[in-house]
DNA sequence: GAAGCAAATTTGTATATACAAGTCAAAGCT
DNA sequence: AGCTTTGACTTGTATATACAAATTTGCTTC
């Protein structure tokens, strides 16, 4: 019996395992763009797998953007810039920060029991006992963000004793607990009365609200929503496609 | 042999046939939200078709955001209120479209002299001929976007002969003006008096306002105003990294 | 070298079958 | 009445197998 890629003993589903696989060499460059990625057939025998869990995983993975299929051509690796970039997302603040004149207010950082909505959020039990911190981002002496996260304990455990006046919540969690996967989602809302407080703007004041939940191996590892006044702040993306002319970017990188 | 739903002579594949089923009723109102949607193995008696069929079907609905599924407990309908990919390459307006319930009321579709904000935005000279058109769109009778938008003509000559009852700009600048890059910015506005009306809002409504700028073959072709209630919209994303262990996964995905 | 054709390869769709894991209700026991 | 066990049902993952459709490759003929 030949060596194969699989791994019947780390608990992750075998088509899990052959698109991990598939994302490390793109992530790490191995393969690049256009790339022909072996065919179905080729990782049947690489991986010990059936077809249709090997076509599972590169069909998920097409789904996601990561490759693209044609029928009897085989599968390639697709233009995956952007997402990659999306990886790289940082926390707003510490975009802001890295331009200087920021300062952060933290208002809260203790442990707290887990309401239904947090405790769904963060998939632990209610009233788990978990961490809570509040802050409001400052720049040029205004604030531009009202932070509101809680932290798993089980993915970062010392992160009650972190100082907020030296490092966001969000750098201390990319090094506590490395993320994995992302989750974003924006709507536009008005803020509540304590909200108006602490960003000093008035009740007419349309404001981006950004949810944002990491994962750290395999737990949740922190829930975030992220308030913005409509008028001091914008969220930007640029990117070109693969077959297009490309012209010089002017603007800043996307937050 | 008993009566199926499944359909043979269509030519749909049979997965997509039993996605077509489920969203239809989700579209329509007959299943709402929290509404438990037969199981793999009625359904599999339904269409006549095998369980690995019917699970792949459910699975990419879940994934596409209309279901979510517990194990041992079934499946059963999402909030499926409106969410879009934040960075997909698309407009809103026919993501929406493919769900059927779709209209839109043209408002303005002419020629217009550019001012300087356009100008600038479009990268013509001031006062040049530009095409513009405002449209609303609706879903379910609901206006969910006012699009204000601005064509190049050396980019889309033929811009002003289309139908917007036909098709939306963006249907046709895809085709007539194949892009190269887009640049999206994302804010949250009150709506102005003239907003108000089209979208059927009151003035304390917050909304997404999208600015969506493309570029074809060197030339910018459009730049377009998407303004959005925020209590019937908001956007997401959602991706994973490779060195992250599996989870299960509980929120939807955006279309 | 070009054209035509068949075989091979690749992805797309589908089925039957099986075992694992989670949930829930009913039955049995105390 | 409360607890435990069991069976049924449900989703999750996986395999072997098959045919369809698209593309590529290799061979033959001219």
């Amino acid at each position: 019996m030949t060596a194969t890629l699989r791994d019947d003993s780390s608990g992750v589903p075998l088509y899990e395992q052959v698109k991990d696989y598939i994302r490390d060499r793109i992530l790490s460059g191995e393969w690049t763009i256009d790339h022909r990625v072996p065919s179905e057939n080729a990782l049947v025998g690489e991986f010990g797998a059936s077809r249709m869990t090997i076509n599972r995983a590169l069909r998920e993975l097409t789904d996601e953007g990561w490759l693209r299929r044609v029928q009897g051509q085989g599968t390639f690796v697709s233009d995956t810039r952007t997402r990659i970039e999306l990886l790289e997302i940082r926390n707003i603040a510490e975009v802001i920060r890295s331009r200087g004149a920021y300062t952060s207010k933290p208002l809260l950082h203790q442990t707290a029991p887990a309401n239904a909505d947090v405790a769904e959020a963060l998939e632990v039990a209610e009233d788990a006992e978990i961490y809570h911190s509040r802050l409001v981002h400052y720049l040029d002496g205004l604030p531009f963000q009202l932070e509101d996260r809680f932290v798993n304990p089980a993915a970062a455990p010392d992160y009650l004793a972190i100082d907020l006046a030296e490092q966001t919540p969000n750098e201390y969690l990319m090094r506590a607990a490395p993320l994995s996967e992302v989750e974003h989602r924006l709507e536009a809302v008005l803020p509540t009365p304590d909200q108006q407080v602490d960003l000093e703007i008035g009740p007419e004041q349309p404001c981006l609200l950004l949810h944002r939940r990491t994962w750290s191996g395999g737990l949740v590892a922190s829930r975030a929503w992220l308030t913005h006044p409509g008028d001091r702040f914008y969220l930007s993306t640029r990117f070109s496609h693969s077959n297009g002319a490309r012209r010089d970017r002017q603007s800043p990188r996307p937050l």
